[in-house]
DNA sequence: CGTATTTGACCTGCGC
DNA sequence: GCGCAGGTCAAATACG
């Protein structure tokens, strides 16, 4: 609506981050020096992000391909980049999410159930019999298995300064709910891949400690190529989505920035000397990126990514 | 009229 | 077991 039209405005003066879920842990810090004090971010400061997001199969290639070839490195902080991550389980408490395994990418401590939709055709928890009508009022709401815990994808989120909530990335998505969150005064919104089949979700918040900022947290892979890219209002070339697609069975989603949305370099810590080959887990996409093989006119024609990519930056899948 | 958003209710997981 | 918070559903509503 106007509200959108107005964001887009406005969007004028973002600026964008990846990020994961407000990292308290490290990352905040030393990227935004913006000690995210509060609520579940506070709860998950003795998390790594990583873990905070729920991701299973963390590997900090990951953040490599966030901070590589899309992300300008705002100050290059080459001893922390060479530090190895802690392991993911090293430091996992554990949050509301998932325990996090280092595992392969299905094979995490949480079982079956594939996301959402998959099997959602079954019981009913208990499924009462008699009112039918109260179990009409009670909606038939998700038949979520019992002894299951729901089962996360794999989900990162990236932060971008931006008066626009809802980020352009070139997938169609539909808001499923708004939630008001805890310790923010900002709602979270949900959406998801309106694509059949495709049950990648994400959520958008606004940072509680610096509005301006939004966090844009994607769970599970896209399982289509980007459906549509209108070209001029969108950054990626509809052949970057095809590869992004064929690339890979999955394809991470990909912040496509508006020229003024520009993503921050978040993660100082996760080492660059990680060999993505090691960890199946991350499509493809996401490795040949990291190794600059990324075939598209995407990061060869600058265009409007020069304006959030430093060409230095472009040109360095600097990978020792 | 079809599609997207809003919104209140409900479900689930977790901590106490 | 209870309450809280996050997440999801789906009817109602808005919009093009």
């Amino acid at each position: 609506m106007d509200k959108k039209e107005e964001l887009k405005t406005e969007n004028s003066m973002a600026n964008s981050t990846f990020s994961d879920e407000i990292p308290s842990s490290f990352a905040l810090p030393s990227i935004f020096d913006m000690p995210c004090d509060q609520g579940d971010h506070q709860k998950g400061s003795s998390l790594g992000f990583v873990d905070m997001l729920g991701i299973q199969d963390y590997n900090p290639s990951l953040f490599d391909w966030f901070s590589a070839p899309m992300m300008p490195q705002p100050q290059p902080q080459p001893q922390q980049l060479q530090q190895p991550l802690p392991s993911p389980t090293s430091t996992v408490p554990e949050s509301s999410e998932v325990v996090n395994t280092p595992a392969t990418p299905n094979s995490s401590s949480i079982s079956s159930s594939s996301n959402e939709a998959a099997n959602e055709g079954q019981t009913k928890a208990g499924g009462d019999e008699d009112d039918q009508d109260q179990e009409k009022t009670k909606k038939q709401l998700k038949p979520k298995k019992k002894n299951q815990k729901r089962q996360r994808e794999p989900r990162f989120a990236f932060m971008t300064k931006s008066e626009v909530d809802h980020l352009d990335d070139g997938y169609r998505w539909r808001k499923y709910g708004q939630k008001a969150v805890k310790n923010s005064p900002y709602p979270r919104s949900y959406y998801r891949c309106t694509t059949a089949g495709c049950g990648v979700k994400k959520r958008v918040e606004r940072s509680c400690d610096d509005p301006s900022i939004v966090v844009t947290t994607y769970e599970g892979q896209h399982t289509h190529p980007c459906p549509v890219t209108p070209r001029g209002s969108m950054g990626i070339p509809p052949d970057a989505a095809g590869f992004s697609a064929m690339a890979s069975p999955f394809v991470v989603p990909q912040p496509q920035y508006h020229h003024h949305q520009q993503p921050y370099l978040l993660s100082s810590q996760p080492p660059l000397n990680v060999n993505t080959n090691l960890n199946p887990s991350f499509p493809s996409f996401v490795q040949e990126r990291r190794f600059g093989i990324f075939p598209t006119p995407l990061l060869r024609d600058h265009g409007l990514l020069e304006d959030i990519v430093p060409t230095r930056m472009l040109k360095e899948p600097k990978e020792e």
